[in-house]
DNA sequence: AAGCTTTCCTGGATGC
DNA sequence: TGCATCCAGGAAAGCT
């Protein structure tokens, strides 16, 4: 898509400039971001109904959800991995964003005009309105009742990793984890099954700051490199929700389709640049039919 | 118009 | 041999 057009004839135009008006993907900062967005302006606030005009996402909205959650009180808007999970009475509204998909709060006035055709959903407060958009539909809205037990037992959540912050998150858990294992560390990453919240991008950003080739066995690392690689996923996920808190405003607004934000990245998407720290060319190659940037000289 | 994006699922391979 | 785990590849949709 655009990366690799834009990749292309930009090779030399700053970051900055080249990434400007490009809507990243969701990863756990814009996850996180979301959540602290939304939060204030639909806890506590009661739901009159959910308006779904396109039923099928990654899943089906489930049937009769309006009935289900309207008149019921907002109590919480928490994260787990890139999961939103909105709470009430009766259980969780479950939201994952896909590659595309943005939460946006409206006035209420927004569902007087015609919603373009990818605004999919509207969970409708009595001022306010939460819209759910996503062009390429990779997204998800399910619902966990209360009566089915915890939502951290979710199918969906249930074998996720550890939270980047929390204090289980540690390198002696990274280490243990990928004992014996073959696969590539950049893959590991994204498998999210150690650590959630990790996406292509950050991924590859991570690995740098680590030193560490994004090829290299997961099982061949030392505990010490893993002590750099906890401590650069916890720095750079925290640096971009960092950057994305002072764009919070923009998700109240009526056409804004901002929100999200962008890091200042050492090799995502820089092929060909110089590395920043040592000034010779960034590489990109394709694991699992993705991309990874990596500096051949600062990671091994 | 083919490549790019995320995540879950499938099925073959591997290991105890 | 059987069961569990690992891991590569495929699918979804829209944009350029």
């Amino acid at each position: 898509m655009i990366v690799t057009r834009v990749d292309k004839i930009t090779r030399n135009v700053p970051t900055l400039f080249k990434t400007a008006d490009r809507f990243p993907m969701p990863e756990l900062p814009e996850v996180e971001v979301t959540r602290r967005g939304i939060s204030p302006h639909i806890t506590e606030q009661v739901i009159e109904r959910v308006d779904v005009r396109t039923p099928m996402l990654r899943w089906p909205i489930p049937s009769g959800l309006s009935a289900l959650v309207g008149g019921q009180r907002v109590t919480r808007v928490e994260r787990r991995g890139k999961y939103l999970l909105i709470e009430v009475g009766a259980g969780w509204l479950i939201v994952h964003l896909g590659m595309t998909g943005t939460l946006r709060v409206l006035p209420r006035a927004a569902l007087e005009r015609l919603p373009d055709k990818h605004e999919h959903v509207d969970i409708v407060f009595g001022q306010t309105v939460l819209r759910f958009r996503d062009p390429r539909r990779f997204g998800a809205i399910l619902w966990h009742a209360r009566d089915a037990g915890d939502v951290a037992d979710h199918p969906l959540l249930r074998a996720l990793g550890v939270e980047p912050f929390s204090p289980d998150f540690t390198a002696q858990l990274m280490f243990d984890r990928t004992r014996g294992r073959s696969v590539a560390i950049k893959q590991a990453l994204l498998a999210g099954d150690i650590v959630v919240g990790v996406g292509n991008i950050y991924a590859s950003e991570s690995l740098f700051r680590a030193r560490i080739h994004p090829a290299r066995a997961a099982g061949r690392i030392a505990l010490s490199r893993y002590v750099a690689l906890a401590e650069a996923i916890r720095d750079t996920l925290a640096e971009a929700i960092a950057k994305g808190g002072s764009t919070l405003r923009d998700f109240v607004s009526s056409d804004g389709s901002r929100g999200y934000f962008q890091l200042d990245y050492f090799v995502y998407d820089r092929a060909g640049e110089p590395c920043k720290v040592c000034g010779n060319a960034i590489r990109q190659i394709v694991q699992g039919q993705r991309s990874t940037f990596y500096c051949p000289h600062c990671q091994h």
